[in-house]
DNA sequence: TCCTTAGGCTTACGATGTAAGTACTGTACA
DNA sequence: TGTACAGTACTTACATCGTAAGCCTAAGGA
């Protein structure tokens, strides 16, 4: 009776791809903080301890799902000049890390690489090596670069506010509640910036994406 | 009986302020996942329910410390020019942000900004405006730099390695345990820079920040 | 004098990661 | 054909976590 009711029910056989992906999903619609072996494993239609088969731990699990986001990002193609790639690449991993806005954060205590971020970097390197850039040169470009992509999809996903509606909602709340002298340019940036219509903090990404490549060309002698 | 022993034991009431050092304090030698309330009430001779009485819960430990890093930050002052000021700035920031490793992972998750940290944005936008920025070259500003400044940070925390002895030895790990030829740009850049003698990826710091700002003086057309 | 309040303490609950052990299945080999 | 084995899932159990609820005592104002 248990044998034939088990084998009636038994499904093909999970991997660690999906179990990865279905991670990602649960974190990208609930938040990191809902991510727990238990409610994915339920996700997954399977018991929280089966998950040990696919992935050492949860440690390995949000390395796993690190990499998956890295794999999003498109590789930089050397062909039309380190620029556009850089510019380009850029702006993919903006993008990867706005869709998955749990993954900066994972960043940070997460330090064991998987292959597609090694992929990853390998392919940003090699660019700037191919445009002529030397090995220290290469080094400051990818500091800044990768400090800056990182640094601002920090902000963007620590932000209370992700909509237009809700940014004024924020910069009303913010203007009207606080001790009204106490901090008057912070409330003067929000009246007269952040307020005025038309305005998404995210465009701000490729300015200062602009600034720094047209500093790096100009640092690098590299046409 | 119980009321003479409990007199005799009776100490200082704690307040907001120990609470939230003490929590920093625990967080910079034993890491952000080992800082509970147990284990904080614990290292205040106190109950964890008692931290109740002065922090709404976790949460808003968590925000009280960010603020309290915030607080170390040098504010700029304006009086040798915005450059200088906003070179110290950031400069003091990143030694922040070093200091308390955990720090700017907390930041992803945790969006109510306190007293110390609004105090240090109303400056640094000050300070921009006072060197007669326009609104807009103001945001720009500031959002390149503070994503500079965070992503450094972040990508500082996220190094498997903090000394030199340490970097040696996760770069030669990585270097001789890869599949040799799949990483050609990552193993040449390991061998032929990171170690090198007397490498510190902190110094990267100061070459992009230089970078940046030299880009937003040619930009600002300010003298 | 009594009453309020502040700041401790105890107990208890549900959730979490995971160690340990068990049961079934399909495959490899005798 | 039978048998051993490896893979995958399940069950149970435990320590640890954040915190809700309630209690006790000392200090201070009425």
């Amino acid at each position: 009776m248990p044998s034939a009711e088990h084998a009636a029910v038994r499904r093909a056989p999970l991997n660690r791809d999906q179990v990865l992906r279905a991670a990602v999903a649960l974190a990208d619609e609930s938040g990191i903080g809902a991510l727990s072996m238990r409610k994915l494993g339920q996700a997954l239609g399977v018991e929280a301890m089966s998950l040990y088969n696919h992935v050492a731990g949860k440690g390995d699990l949000l390395d796993g799902m690190v990499d998956v986001v890295f794999s999003e990002i498109g590789l930089p193609s050397g062909d039309a000049g380190w620029k556009p790639a850089m510019r380009q690449r850029a702006i993919s991993a903006r993008a990867a890390l706005a869709r998955h806005r749990w993954a900066i954060g994972l960043m940070e205590s997460r330090s064991s690489p998987g292959p597609a971020t090694l992929r990853h970097h390998d392919a940003v390197l090699g660019c700037l090596r191919a445009a002529g850039f030397s090995i220290e040169m290469t080094a400051h470009a990818y500091s800044v670069l990768d400090s800056y992509i990182y640094g601002f999809a920090l902000q963007e996903a620590s932000l209370p506010f992700g909509t237009a509606e809700e940014t004024v909602q924020v910069a009303q709340d913010f203007a009207g509640q606080l001790p009204a002298g106490d901090y008057p340019h912070l409330t003067a940036l929000a009246v007269g910036h952040v307020l005025q219509p038309g305005y998404h903090y995210g465009n701000e990404f490729e300015i200062g994406l602009d600034l720094i490549l047209d500093a790096l060309e100009r640092a690098a002698g590299t046409p």
